[in-house]
DNA sequence: GTCCGCTACCTTTTT
DNA sequence: GGTAGCGGAC
């Protein structure tokens, strides 16, 4: 999304001169940090680390790659290790390539590099993120790739909007073949780095009766012409110029003398050829001064191409390499650890690594397993305790509830607005994601870069200005024909008599604002301009006009994109930065507990934290079951350690017997991965209102640990087929026997919170009223059609006798003669 | 051209 | 049960 001269300067912060043998005295910010030490030199920032990091951050020449655990230091090494590499004069800040995945993490090592050097550093051109290092690269070589050096960055949402248009233009049924699926294969695909002609023949048959290679071609095509990159774009271009093109690619290993990567274990393949194409020199024995950090336990990133064999791999791609273990942990208790480790060792294909600690307390409290009857409770229970802990004079800043799926959230985000109890969403829907903000990018963008017919598109009706479907298929025609872009289209259409009067008119006032503010564009302060677009354009108007309850925090968000811009220069600088940045700052100044799920919990730490949902078929969940088997269970098993060295003194799990799951209740059995944990790490907790113990059998006590009553499943190919599925099934019918037997007295309970509990129970009716519908069964929802018919006479293990009402696939409405009219599986009924 | 109601979805997410 | 996106009605 954005736009760029052609003749801006992409070297001008390198260092022009050529790279100093590591003898020689170096300039900028190396220079500065020799200088500081008069006398030997100032190795201060080495005394704060433990052997295994001095190790790490010492072993600067050749292939190195640590394994760092989790909470074991693993920034503070690659922080060191670069002003180590500048300290020491081996080579100039331009001279070291480091990438991230993020741009907070990329952000937080700038700093922390800054701080250790003792200078703010303006001088780590390549420390960036995979992408914006790669835009670097293609800006530079854009010709390259058949494109101009000004080309726009498209985000997911353009992506979708241009794949449409293009199985549009083939003549297929969007429908059928669904724009957002498409785009998520090219993804695929540009995660391994292949271009059209590479992609093998099942995938390309996969999409659209065999077209799939055709689409993705005329895809990429047709980005060409609108000088524009999708994100995956940004890792393959790179890849292709490098590869094609010995002379560039002799110039970047001339460049970067040492190469570092971050949280390594999320590379994919795309990122993995960019890394060994700039690591390798083949015709050279100089060793390839490459450090990869990462943990294989904390791989969670699978389902979007991360290869965790990458990591796996490392010693034999680069022969001779040093691998370094972070072990000591500094953030957890031993219990913490204990239950972790011991979890993630029921993976296979692991490196292996083992967390201690040297902090060790008795006082310490271990893992603490709750168990509640649905949801609703779990939520409720937890927000008591976090009362209680506030009581205690605990910042909420301090505890996290990590869950597995945004919808679990929900819960809670309720019972704290009944609170009154603050709380923050992490990783919701982004700033720069929200419509107001991109529709006013879209002008800022047509603005900037009047070749930008995406944007063009998404403003030309916004706000409503009676130009819809058939006035814009007039646009396109004439941009077709002419082979113009869209505001040229539009510019000619007016000057002729094809349209009617009113779109016409309407359309002319468009194009004449927008030449205009291009003209301004290099004349008016550009935050100033933005003003004047979006209020000229009448976008501000629409959204004042508008009564809906949202509007005015769009306004004000309106306000707050202006205001960002504030730090920007010009109105390009701002796009270029807004394509690839796309998060905004959290509010610190507030006290609140965070809520996020495990995937954007990895690399934070909080004193206390909750884990809800522990239960089969939401954690491991399911679809990672069913679809990615052996290895699907695994990156679960993963997502859990995660989620577990999350905390750093109270850690609790949480499952419920009952949660609603596409809108029907279903019992639930706890989770494989509590039974994983090492009983002499783990409580479970004995409250009055909890539901019995978790483990099959054992009421209030966990399995005897080892090996898990899922372990000896062979595959999971067919999950429900296989015997640790029977078993689940027979332990799920115990568990729900046993959650039965419990219910009345926990009934009582329930109704007290339920009166003061706006709607609690409501709608299920009372005692009796908390319904299972059905139970966590593989087929929750089926098209198999039912072999019963409306009026069936039917006898229910809960609800007794009744009849079929109606039938939807494999859900039966049933009128009960008891329990009145539910919803029920199938499977849970037979004929009488 | 716009609005509303129905249907199909429903794991995780960065750039 | 909640929502997004599409198709039909005005």
């Amino acid at each position: 999304m954005s736009g760029f001269p052609d003749d801006i300067p992409f070297f001008d912060e390198d260092d022009p001169t050529p790279p100093p043998p590591a003898a020689q005295k170096p300039s900028g910010i190396a220079a500065r940090a020799m200088a500081a030490r008069s006398g030997g030199p100032d190795t201060r920032y080495l005394d704060a680390l433990n052997p295994e990091q001095r190790l790490a951050v010492e072993t600067t020449e050749g292939p190195v790659l640590v394994l760092a655990g989790a909470g074991t230091g693993k920034t503070r090494v690659l922080t060191t290790r670069i002003a180590h590499i500048l300290a020491s004069g081996r080579a100039y800040p331009s001279q070291i390539l480091a990438v991230t995945f993020t741009n907070k993490a990329a952000r937080e090592m700038k700093m922390r590099i800054g701080t250790l050097v003792g200078e703010a550093i303006e001088g780590m051109p390549w420390l960036g993120t995979f992408h914006s290092i790669g835009v670097k690269i293609l800006r530079k070589h854009a010709e390259l790739a058949g494109l101009k050096s000004s080309f726009t960055i498209l985000d997911t949402d353009d992506q979708i909007r241009l794949m449409k248009q293009i199985i549009q233009a083939e003549g297929l049924d969007d429908k059928r073949w669904p724009p957002r699926q498409f785009a998520q294969m090219v993804d695929g695909w540009k995660n391994k780095g292949l271009a059209p002609k590479d992609i093998p023949e099942g995938d390309a048959r996969a999409f659209a009766n065999g077209k799939g290679r055709e689409l993705y071609a005329a895809y990429q095509d047709r980005l060409k012409t609108l000088n524009a990159v999708d994100f995956g774009d940004l890792l393959c271009h790179p890849i292709r110029i490098l590869r094609d093109h010995p002379d560039v690619l002799a110039d970047y290993h001339r460049k970067f003398r040492y190469i570092l990567v971050d949280e390594y274990q999320d590379t994919n393949t795309a990122q993995y050829m960019w890394l060994r194409l700039l690591a390798q020199r083949p015709k050279s024995t100089e060793p390839v001064n490459i450090c990869c950090v990462g943990d294989d336990d904390q791989s969670i990133y699978g389902w979007r191409g991360a290869e965790v064999d990458n990591i796996l791999r490392f010693e034999k791609d680069f022969p001779g390499a040093a691998v370094i273990r972070l072990e000591r942990n500094y953030r957890s208790t031993a219990h913490i650890l204990g239950a972790a480790s011991h979890l993630i060792a029921h993976n296979e294909g692991r490196l292996g690594k083992t967390l201690f600690t040297e902090q060790s307390d008795p006082d310490d409290p271990k893992v603490k397993v709750h168990a509640a009857w649905d949801s609703e409770e779990e939520a409720r229970a937890v927000g008591e305790e976090i009362e209680a802990l506030q009581t205690k004079g605990h910042a909420l800043n301090d505890i996290a509830i990590l869950v597995r799926a945004s919808f679990q959230m929900r819960e809670f985000e309720d019972r704290f607005v009944t609170l009154g109890l603050n709380y923050r969403v992490i990783g919701g829907p982004r700033f720069y994601e929200r419509m107001e903000i991109r529709d006013a990018m879209a002008y800022f963008r047509i603005v900037a870069q009047a070749a930008d017919d995406l944007a063009f598109e998404r403003i030309v009706n916004v706000p409503k200005r009676g130009l819809g479907e058939a006035s814009v298929r007039q646009i396109h025609d004439v941009s077709r024909m002419r082979e113009a872009t869209l505001l040229q289209a539009a510019r000619d259409l007016v000057g002729t008599e094809e349209m009617k009067p009113k779109p016409r008119a309407s359309l002319r006032t468009l194009v004449d604002n927008i030449e205009r503010w291009q003209g301004m564009l290099d004349r008016t302060p550009h935050t100033e301009l933005a003003e004047i677009i979006l209020e000229e354009s009448g976008y501000t108007d629409m959204w004042k006009n508008d009564r809906s309850a949202e509007a005015p925090g769009r306004l004000e968000n309106l306000k707050e994109l202006i205001r960002s811009m504030e730090d920007y220069d010009s109105l390009r600088g701002f796009l270029e930065h807004v394509a690839l940045v796309m998060d905004a700052e959290r509010d610190e100044e507030l006290d609140a507990v965070s809520l996020m799920t495990l995937h954007s919990a990895k690399g934070l730490e909080f004193p206390t934290v909750f884990l809800p949902g522990w239960e089969e078929g939401l954690f491991p969940h399911q679809r990672a079951l069913d679809e990615g088997g052996r290895s699907g269970l695994e990156e679960e098993r993963r997502l859990a350690y995660v989620g577990l060295t999350r905390a750093k003194r109270n850690l609790h799990l949480w499952f419920a017997s009952n949660r609603r799951i596409h809108g029907l209740w279903q019992s639930t059995i706890p989770s494989r991965f509590l039974d994983e944990l090492p009983e002499a790490h783990v409580d479970v907790a004995e409250e009055s209102n909890s539901y019995g113990g978790y483990s099959a059998g054992q009421p209030g006590r966990p399995n005897p640990y080892g090996k898990s009553r899922f372990d000896d499943q062979p595959a999971f190919s067919n999950s429900y087929a296989t015997p640790g599925w029977q078993r689940a099934q027979k332990n799920r019918t115990e568990a729900t026997t046993r959650n039965w037997g419990n219910r009345s007295g926990h009934q009582v309970e329930r109704i007290g919170y339920g009166e003061a509990d706006s709607g609690y129970g409501a709608g299920r009716g009372s005692v009796k009223g908390r319904v299972i519908e059905g139970e966590l069964v593989a087929k929750s929802v089926s098209d198999t059609p039912s072999s019963f018919k409306v009026g069936d006479r039917v006898f229910h293990l809960k609800f007794g006798n009744g009849n079929v009402a109606a039938i939807e696939g494999n859900k039966l409405t049933i009128n009960f003669d008891k329990a009145g009219q539910k919803r029920v599986l199938d499977g849970f009924v037979e004929r009488v």
